[in-house]
DNA sequence: CTTGAACGAACGATCGTTCATGTTATATTA
DNA sequence: TAATATAACATGAACGATCGTTCGTTCAAG
């Protein structure tokens, strides 16, 4: 499995606040990080009911006590590696706010997301959240603001591109926005699912999807 | 909760073999579907891992040893469920199998499985099947086997069009009727996890699909 | 001296499964 | 047909394991 993810993720964490940063709040800082990378390990794995959190605190290094002096419980745990999964999203979105040609940027958009998914780590993270997300609300929200946000960024340069002329006309933007978004998602995880090769799988989303787009 | 689709589920499983049918029979042959019902209703409220095999005994109204009479353990309860979901898929394939416009007949497949995935509970019982199907290899293989069939007879009907000339001349039909069926599954989630009003979904999509497969 | 990180034993609950023990319906006898 | 043997059905207590969480204590930093 690759580490680089953890690496983003632990990374991201630590930019959040502008603490006096003792000794002592640096350690913690690091006992957090290593507990959540551990976690992410663990749920990807085994999946998240199947991870105790015994197996959390020996795989972080981290006594099992001390890990309920970080976290308020196992919940809690997971609803912060939601909101860290939701903070990789932002390249994404950042990429479909720039300006230039719409179908350009669309096209490096599909590209980059979708490679993006293509990890499996990713990809089964992802669904390990969504699939909790269904009978947790807080995750469940959270999971919903993430899509909300990537679907607005999609669907205004969507909206650009009809202007432009490179959409079809009668393209409704928001709910293109959605299709072409879920399209992308599932997509990556039935490639995940099947492990087959996934060598082809990009060439035809992208031609299937500005078919639709494009219309033409 | 809908109670249709168990009676469906249980009326499938009573028709496969031709037994003497003693009296001793019909009676497992009920308690056996009472079972699996009751699991139905249990993993959809609870999912799978937060369902206690007391639970399912319980609400099918069954002793906890008497259970496990009738099925050697959890897992092979929800693999027997994930067989009969299969099974419910089959109208659909042979729809796609009839005679006649290709284009007609995808709309109507297109109109009817949605339908299908828009009921909640085929949408949620279809994640939790998928999402153990992760790391369970003999419900992974199912639920493959399952989307391979309804691939396959949706690629054929895609093919036929395009021989109509009612889809476009370039239209790889193999991976356009991978993509059609991982939109319609993903639109299905996406409506059943932001419970949203759920209207004008199926129109959007086939605005969509038609487009990417028409491409006019 | 105060504070909170670190620890692991312990708690109560629940997990999936097994088991000993009736209790029936069926098949086999007479 | 009536009696009996048999095998499956039915039951809930019990088992060992593991679950998430709490607790009392130690120890070092502020």
């Amino acid at each position: 499995m690759n580490d680089r993810s953890f690496k983003i993720i632990v990374a991201t964490m630590s930019v959040e606040p502008q603490k006096p940063q003792t000794k002592r709040d640096k350690a913690t800082a690091q006992r957090r990080g290593k507990i959540l990378e551990a976690a992410v390990m663990c749920f990807l794995e085994n999946g998240y009911h199947q991870t105790g959190v015994r197996d959390i605190a020996a795989r972080a290094g981290v006594s099992l006590g001390n890990l309920y002096n970080h976290f308020p419980g196992k919940h809690d745990v997971l609803v912060e590696i939601a909101a860290l999964e939701r903070a990789e999203l932002a390249p994404y979105i950042a990429l479909l706010a720039k300006p230039g040609p719409a179908r350009a940027i669309f096209e490096k958009f599909l590209a980059g997301y979708a490679a993006y998914l293509a990890k499996p780590e990713n990809a089964i993270l992802t669904i390990e959240i969504t699939s909790e997300a269904i009978r947790k609300p807080d995750i469940g929200e959270l999971f919903l603001v993430n899509h909300a946000e990537l679907v607005a960024a999609l669907a205004a340069i969507l909206a650009r591109g009809v202007e432009e002329g490179a959409f079809r006309t009668d393209l409704d933007a928001q709910e293109a926005a959605q299709l072409v978004i879920e399209l992308i998602e599932a997509s990556a995880y039935r490639s995940v699912l099947s492990k087959g090769p996934k060598r082809k799988i990009l060439a035809n989303l992208k031609n299937f999807v500005l078919a639709a787009l494009v219309g033409k």
